[in-house]
Order: structure tokens, then C-alpha cells, then sequence
DNA sequence: ACGCAGTACCGTACGCCGTACGCCAGGTAT
DNA sequence: ATACCTGGCGTACGGCGTACGGTACTGCGT
């Protein structure tokens, strides 16, 4: 910057004029890296494409030229998370091996909580990452070696991802959360006895079950899974039904 | 500010003056009804207390005499939406009864999108509508009725709710999205079917189920609703295990 | 009849946001 | 040396939510 500041003391509006980066200094991964980090320590809300770029100590415009906007960075960012799912082992029965991958989907999401909602709120398979894909893959086949006919498969599969999303979304936003629990607590103290009976009754296991996700998560889990074993019980002994 | 556009033709720059609205021209009742069916129509994207505003004919401003502000406003219309939950009958057995209300759940949700969408970013548990209430006491009576112990009762209602807005999440946003099917179709179709074999097969299916969300509700209902059954039995088989 | 307080509606302005557009500097190829 | 390419960046625009103060109407006490 030539004699930028020189003429006189005529104060120019502070823009807080930053020095130039080097050139080196941004690449998409770094952008990546840096979102998710603002993302997980301050969350979604509070997230913009301006602060992302103070915190990389960089010019807001200078994201444009790796992104084509927020969402494009969402969407990386968001592909990232889901490409360092690592399957459990491919060891025990299939409903075992179906339980620890459930289980190791609900850990990702619920790890990253700003990505869940992102997640939640895009439109749903807009892409087929590798690690995601593969994922799907894997249940399919277990589910099939479980024996359920074609169509049972498909639903199966559709009723995990849907309660595991589910649960994994109630768990950010209340699980982990010490002041909804308080809340929660409170609401419940406040219930009139007679007209909610087992609600009051309930309370102390309400309040239990609402601090513990991974628990919940793991007994919806089961009964999930137990549905599936009778519906695979019944394909064994009528295997005319389905078309 | 006196005498401010007379001198000449200097225009204004157009504010577009509106006259005033006459005095009883709103209400909180009508502020609501709009912005839902603002929220119906447009999405909770494209809402804005402008936007609502103009819809009224009315001053944006004017919106904030009855709500303290945008979060407010929404959580009334929410609350206004759950409040419409009416229960289904109560006859027939504990699982058939339970059946019909998650479904009428299930449909409260998926027919109003965008008030799903603010209730699933909500923390939750924030408050507790008579309606809602009602229908949490009722589904614990009936768990109850099916002969679960205290905790089974609440983990099992748990499972039920994260289940319910996980697929009615899905449902206004793909199943209810014949351009997600269609994207998800094309993804489907190039996928390489020796990497994923059982998704490549079973194509057909998942997207006959992507298009099927009450369908997909019902199976995966049907399914949780057997693993109840079956942790009832084992209750009534051993019922020294529970604390 | 007349003021006057209270209130429902509203205009303006502020500080955020995402991003279109074009500039500029520094490295590379010629 | 020169031209070009490209990655970083400043500015500006239109949108948002909303704090604050103004304004005109209603209804009341006199």
C-alpha cells in the first residue's frame, strides 16, 4: 500500500484496513477444517462466512474464490464429516454387527452437532459420499442376511436411519443440554397430578431417561431390532407372501 | 422534521407510503393464522416479519406490539399448531390405540412443514402444551397398560417420539419432494453395481419407499411396536429383574 | 365540549447477513 | 521487460430483525 495513509490526519472511516494475506495462505481444506471448528465450539446460528474469515485472518470475499457461497461450504463440510465414518467390525451375527453400525452413525452425528442439523435440513440424498454410501451398503446386506424379504429390507433400512436421525437430533438439543433438562424438570414439577397421573408418576424416570441419550438410543435400538428378528421369523415360515 | 420535502419536485426516494391501517386491524389471533398460512405457502425460508407484515398491509413494525418478536411469534404459532392435536378414539386394545395416535401425530407434523421444522430446532420441552400433554400422558397410560415396568414405560415412549419426528422430518423433505425422488432416482442409477451390489438391486424398492412416507411411518411403527410386545412379555415373565 | 392520557400503528435507522462485481498485486511465461 | 493469470480483497447492494421514538386515534374525566 503506496502512501495509503499519508495525506494528513483525515481520518478515513477505520475499515480496520487488514494487510493483504500472502497468497498461499487459503485452500479449500483449510476452509474446511477451520468451519467445522467455528461450527462445533459456537454453533450453526452463530456462524457466518464474515467471521470465517476473521478467524482464518483473511478477507470475507477470498472464500468465493473456493467456494461458490455458504451452502457449497456446508455442503463440503458437511461431506467431510460424513467421509470419517469408519465401520465397526465385521465380526458376529448380523443383528450384532447391524447394532454396533447403528450405533457408531448415532456417535458421528451426535459428535457434531452443527453438521446434524445441516444434515437435517438438507433435502436428503442431494449426494452419495463414499463412506455414506458404503454404509448403506453394508446395513442393506446385513439386513438381508437376516433374512428379510426385498421390500422388508427397504423398510428396515428406512426405519433405522429414521429413528437413529431422530434421536441423534432430540439428543443435541436436549441431551446435552444441562439448562433443557433443568427445564424439563421444572415443567414436570409443575404438572398437575390429577390431571397427568403417570406423567407425574414418571417424572424421576422422565427426567433420567432425558439426560441420557446414548441409553435411549441404544434401547430404541434394541426394540428396532427385535421387530426385525420377528419380521424375519414370519419371511422364514411364509416365504409365499411376498411378491 | 419540518418543512423537509417541500422545496420543489426533489422526489423522495418512494417509501411506497402506506396509509395507516385503522385501529383494530389486528390481532394476535390473526397475526398467527397468517404467518402459518404464510409458513404453509412460502416456507419458513422465505418468512420474514416484513414479509408478514406486507401480507397483514400493514406496518412491519406494528407485528411487535403483539409479540415481543420473531421467536415469539413462532413459538405461539407452533403452540397453536400442536393445540389443534386432537386423539383418536379409545377403543380397541393398547397397541392398536397407541398405533392410531402416533399416526395422528405422524400427520399433525407432516401437514404443516415448516412448523415441524421450527419444532425440531427448538430445545425442546421448553413448555407444555395442554394438547401435547395430553397426548404424552395418554401414550404412557397405554404403555403402562401393556405391562412395561417405570423405565421401560419411558424408554419406550422415548423411542416412539424420536421415531415420529425423524420420519416426519424425512417425509417434508424428501417423500413430499418429487425432485428429491428424482434426484435420488438418477443417483441410484449410477451408482457402480459392483462396489454396492445391494443397493444397486434393491433400487426399485427404495424408491417405491422414498415416495411412501405414511407407508414407511406405519412399518416402522409396526416394527417398534413388536419389540414393545415383546419386552412386555419378558416383563411378565420375569418380573424380579427390574429394580 | 374539551383536553388529555393511553395505546395501536408506523417510519427511521442500526448493525448484522450473503454475495455480485471489479480491482489489485505478485508470480509465471514469454 | 511485458503480458497475463489468478488468488486475495474492498465496496456496495438488498435483505434481515428490531430498538426507539413519533403520531394519530380512542375513550375518559371533567
Amino acid at each position: 500500500m503506496p502512501s495509503e495513509q499519508s495525506a494528513g490526519t483525515v481520518a478515513r472511516p477505520r475499515p480496520t484496513r487488514r494487510s493483504r494475506a500472502p497468497r498461499g495462505s487459503l485452500s479449500a481444506e483449510l476452509i474446511i477444517e477451520r468451519a467445522l471448528r467455528l461450527l462445533d465450539d459456537k454453533g450453526l446460528d452463530a456462524f457466518s462466512m464474515r467471521a470465517l474469515a476473521e478467524d482464518l485472518g483473511v478477507g470475507t470475499m477470498a472464500l468465493y474464490t473456493y467456494f461458490r457461497g455458504k451452502d457449497e461450504l456446508f455442503r463440503a463440510a458437511r461431506d467431510r464429516v460424513l467421509d470419517t465414518y469408519v465401520p465397526p467390525s465385521t465380526e458376529g451375527s448380523w443383528d450384532q454387527q447391524l447394532r454396533a453400525a447403528c450405533i457408531a452413525v448415532h456417535d458421528l452425528f451426535t459428535g457434531r452437532p452443527a453438521v446434524l442439523r445441516l444434515l437435517a435440513e438438507s433435502t436428503g440424498h442431494d449426494d452419495f459420499l463414499d463412506a455414506a454410501t458404503s454404509a448403506m451398503e453394508r446395513m442393506l446386506m446385513l439386513l438381508r442376511e437376516a433374512g428379510l424379504g426385498r421390500e422388508d429390507v427397504t423398510r428396515a433400512y428406512g426405519t433405522l436411519s429414521r429413528f437413529t436421525i431422530g434421536s441423534a437430533l432430540r439428543e443435541i438439543r436436549v441431551c446435552a443440554r444441562p439448562e433443557a433438562v433443568e427445564r424439563f424438570r421444572s415443567r414436570l414439577a409443575a404438572l398437575p397430578q390429577d390431571r397427568f397421573p403417570n406423567l407425574a408418576d414418571l417424572a424421576p424416570e422422565m427426567l433420567a431417561c432425558a439426560g441420557d441419550g446414548a441409553g435411549q438410543y441404544a434401547y430404541g435400538l434394541d426394540l428396532i431390532l427385535c421387530g426385525i428378528r420377528e419380521r424375519a421369523r414370519q419371511a422364514a415360515e411364509a416365504p409365499a407372501s411376498q411378491a
